[in-house]
DNA sequence: AATGAAATTTAAACCAT
DNA sequence: ATGGTTTAAATTTCATT
């Protein structure tokens, strides 16, 4: 292998047109058939293949089923703002992160150091939750609590760390 | 038709344990095949199917492809919450989902009346989109942005409204 | 890295329960 | 609503450029 390539393996340094244009048709219907996709945009199967596998081995793409928690039960959303003691704000995201009631964990600026999403079942579990888990975690100071009344627009993020 | 299961259509009353399994591995992969969904869980593949086209059809599960945003060059992310004048709250709700830069957008309650995430190419973007259009909106009092300066979680909501 | 064509696997439609 | 069967279609592999 030549030394320019190694390390490379699947990894795509920028994308093109035609990696957007696949994005764009995978983001309204992430089952749609490679051949199908190949008809409409005038591409070979074959490569439609080769570039959404490498768009997905490289991390720009995922392709995922997404349920909606109201219908699954899960119908308590909230938005916690959380200040931090001063050099913990990333071990808070860190900690919050591994909770699987968090659905959104970033590190802020702002009036909030830390903001994270939590999806419970009912008041009785938001309330163990934050009491028991989000309030004791260590370097949290003070939190603040945004129930969400009506979810306008959910659109989809992902794991970056 | 008997007269119980009129309007039923593709509706699902209540998840059952099935569901929630075959939910369960498409949250992980959402392009896994029946057939192999069908040797995993011991379910024959056209319950497979018809279960997946269920929860598709009545709104709880949806496949979509998910990129991530600072791959493909948008990497401003920040929250935006939001005071708005009494009355105004669902309005302004629903003008912001209308833009393309927002990627959620909820009604909540305590210390802000709205909160939205946007997503933005740089800060010039982003300035133009807080003054000239989202400061614009009516209703809109206040803004507070908090500006992401990590994502360490990001799940998958998606569009109730 | 991208394509074409072959072999293999899967999905879709149908029907019976 | 489920499970089986058949037919049509899509995916995967591999060779080629």
């Amino acid at each position: 292998m030549r030394p320019q390539q190694r390390n490379r393996g699947a990894a795509v340094n920028e994308l093109d047109d035609i990696d957007r244009q696949l994005i764009a048709i995978l983001q309204k219907d992430g089952r749609r058939s490679f051949k199908d996709i190949a008809d409409e945009t005038g591409h070979p199967a074959s490569s439609v293949r080769y570039r959404v596998q490498r768009l997905e081995d490289s991390g720009i793409l995922q392709i995922v089923g997404i349920a909606n928690p109201l219908s699954i039960g899960f119908d308590h959303l909230a938005m916690v703002g959380i200040h931090c003691e001063p050099g913990y704000a990333r071990s808070v995201c860190e900690a919050l992160s591994a909770l699987p009631e968090t659905s959104y964990v970033v590190l802020t600026s702002g009036g909030f150091d830390v903001m994270v999403e939590v999806i419970c079942r009912d008041m009785e579990h938001y309330k163990e939750l934050l009491l028991e888990r989000l309030q004791t975690t260590e370097g949290v100071r003070r939190t603040e609590t945004f129930f969400v009344l009506e979810a306008h627009k959910l659109a989809y993020g992902w794991g970056v760390g």
